[in-house]
DNA sequence: ATGGCAGATGTTATCTGA
């Protein structure tokens, strides 16, 4: 017997139905998988919002920037009586990454970035999850440009392109997430004139996530809006968030294979327009028929 | 062009973020 799904809020019902499961399966095959990015400035000062957000949009995969908590400051009693399983790398007072996963404990492959060993900040994990290599990545302000800061970034992006490309021809499922830093073209920033100069839009920064994309990875928000302004950030300042001045800077990059499986994604924006937000807002993509 | 806000640390402010 087979159940074909072509409509997403056949989808949503389904999942609904299948609270507390932890993946919706039928007759044993995975038909469906959302996975989010979200930085959270701060985990722990975040809890309710995640908590809540996870609860409304039920991602499986959830990879977390900004935990801006040490090691075992990590919330993980909450975020397992939300039903995820977690493996994260903390970090005094900045940085942080986790990933979690509804279904089978993330397997965690590594948590540190290979290329430099004095590098010691918390920016990057990676797990295999429900067969899927996922990278949970913080990639590095940069600012101000230039300056030893614009260096460590530029740096950290040639790590990072460098690990790409292995994962890339290593023939696994492959996602690469998080908080990119970087705003990849003019569409992505609200009045770009305003931010040539900045570390996040800079030349050099623009050129080196176009290079990383060269290795094949499909940027999965551009491919699904083309021409679209969509935004993942809204500073907390000037009611930014009201005037719709924002940025896309929290990037899916999907491998081939992850990529002929995408059926939709989007920004959940609204849970930037709550109480005690972060600045950022949550990313997701869903996968039909791993 | 500037300074505005927010989180963490742990002071009566500093650092960082984007």
């Amino acid at each position: 017997m087979t159940m074909q799904l072509s409509l997403n809020p056949l989808v949503r019902e389904l999942h609904v139905c299948s609270k507390g499961f932890n993946l919706l399966t039928f007759t044993n095959k995975i038909l469906y998988m959302k996975i989010a990015t979200y930085n959270v400035n701060g985990v722990n000062g975040r809890l309710p919002v995640l908590l809540r957000w996870l609860q409304e949009s039920m991602p499986d995969i959830v990879c977390l920037q900004e935990l801006k908590a040490p090691q075992e400051k990590f919330p993980l009693q909450d975020i397992e009586n939300a039903g995820y399983k977690a493996i994260w790398h903390g970090q005094k007072s900045w940085n942080g990454v986790a990933i979690l996963s509804r279904g089978e404990a993330p397997q965690e492959i590594r948590r540190v970035l290979p290329g430099d060993p004095e590098d010691l900040h918390s920016r990057y994990i990676e797990a295999k999850v429900n067969g899927l290599t996922i990278g949970c990545l913080y990639l590095p302000n940069g600012n101000p440009a230039p300056g030893p800061k614009f260096d460590y970034k530029l740096r950290w992006f040639e790590r990072l392109t460098k690990h790409a490309a292995e994962l890339y021809r290593s023939g696994e499922r492959v996602i690469l997430t998080g908080d990119y830093n970087v705003m990849p073209t003019e569409l992505d920033v609200y009045k770009p004139e305003r931010w040539v100069d900045d570390a996040l839009f800079r030349p050099e920064t623009r050129a080196a996530f176009h290079k990383l994309l060269e290795q094949g990875w499909t940027d999965a928000i551009r491919k699904l809006y083309p021409g679209e302004v969509i935004y993942t950030f809204w500073d907390y300042f000037r009611n930014a968030y009201g005037r719709n001045a924002g940025l896309r800077i929290d990037h899916f990059l999907l491998s081939a294979d992850v990529d002929k499986d995408l059926v939709i994604a989007g920004v959940d924006k609204f849970v930037r327009g709550w109480e005690k937000t972060s600045d950022h807002a949550p990313v997701w993509i869903e996968l039909k028929d791993a």
